[in-house]
RNA sequence: GCCCAGAUAGCUCAGUUGGUAGAGCAGUGGACUGAAAAUCCACGUGUCGCUGGUUCGAUUCCGGCUCUGGGCA
């Protein structure tokens, strides 16, 4: 376990980034986002990822740092995110990592390794076809007779795991039950302290996040989604399941108009934010400052700066 | 004003040859290790518009009323 670092988390629109800076412009640190499409390259306006005028001078990684073509996963990011995280150690600084991508935090944090095999791969690929044209059944029987435990674990329709499973084992030679059960015997990685923020009322929550997103259509949505396929990004692309802009779609097609497409992203908004819920729940050390009414800032800071000091943050 | 159709879950609707009703969506909870803003799972009592009548029993049949569509004046 390394160094001491501070781990911003919560659902879509509740503040981390504004939250972040403030951690860092106080304890001398620098922003390391988590987040599955802020790592996208010219998606800022549907990701609501940190502009300049939100860093306020604070060093930022990891936003903004792949094409929108590259296929990220949670492994790549952790390969890429170590060294930035350690070197803002050995110069002395405090990482503050932002992020609403649960796993990514976790996988960055805690040590532990992603088995081979990867979107795109031969082995993957050929999974793919097989689910498209027989069906989960047979994968999942599959399974079953070379990993019992994790075609009993899965769920008879989660293909996507299960596909995952058969992966882990083509590519190399060991289950995936076996995998997590030696990944989850290391220890963290970080010695990491938790603030999570989050509304006290959902009432609250869903008004902020319709607000943003029609500030994200006012700030040029269509437009982006419109460049983004103008330089010829896949349909299937990882960064544009991003909520915002698979939506979009649509509109640009001509089958759905943009009112429609605003509210389908505030739904599909909502319904992930509550998703980032359950993840975070789970993790018993996340200090959880609640919003009352209206986000607070300077209050969430002085609750934190005390939980950081509390944990021997200076 | 007259005629026709509708009124059932937060929304869109199905249904009960008369024995108090169920889908999708929404919502809530959960799972989660190389796509995770992804993927997957569980959870369904509501004056069946109101009011009379027939009936052992009406959300269902009949009458009246109200409201909403559409048509005719």
């Amino acid at each position: 376990m390394a160094g001491k670092i501070v781990c911003v988390v919560g659902p879509t629109a509740c503040g981390k980034t504004t939250l972040g800076v403030l951690l860092a412009k106080r304890f001398r640190g620098e922003v390391v986002s988590a987040d599955s499409m802020q790592i996208y390259r010219g998606m800022t306006v549907g990701t609501a990822a940190p502009t300049e005028e939100e860093m306020d001078g604070v060093p930022h990684h990891m936003v903004a740092v792949a094409d929108p073509e590259e296929q990220w996963s949670a492994a790549r990011y952790v390969q890429e995110a170590v060294p930035v995280v350690d070197g803002i150690l050995a110069r002395g600084r405090l990482p503050v990592v932002v992020g609403g991508t649960g796993l990514w935090v976790d996988a960055l944090v805690q040590g532990r390794g992603f088995a081979a095999g990867c979107a795109g791969g031969a082995v993957r690929r050929e999974l793919e076809e097989r689910l498209a044209a027989e069906g989960i059944a047979p994968l999942l029987e599959e399974l079953r007779q070379v990993d019992p435990a994790a075609a009993q674990r899965l769920h008879p329709a989660d293909g996507k795991r299960i596909l995952r499973a058969l992966e882990v084992w083509r590519e190399t030679g060991k289950t995936i039950t076996v995998h997590n059960e030696e990944t989850r015997a290391l220890p963290p990685r970080y010695d990491a302290v938790w603030i999570g923020l989050q509304f006290r009322d959902r009432g609250d929550m869903k008004a902020l996040i319709d607000q943003r997103v029609d500030r994200m259509a006012a700030a040029g949505l269509t437009e982006e989604v419109r460049s983004l396929l103008s330089r010829g990004l896949p349909r299937n692309a990882t960064a544009l399941q991003a909520i915002g802009y698979k939506e979009f779609l649509g509109v640009l097609e001509g089958t759905a108009t943009e009112a429609e497409a605003l509210e389908e992203v505030k739904l599909r908004s909502r319904q992930y934010a509550k998703r980032q819920l359950t993840w975070l729940r789970r993790n018993p050390a996340v200090h959880w400052i609640f919003w009352e009414k209206d986000r607070d800032f300077a209050r969430a800071l002085q609750v934190s700066t005390g939980i950081l000091s509390a944990a021997g943050v200076s």
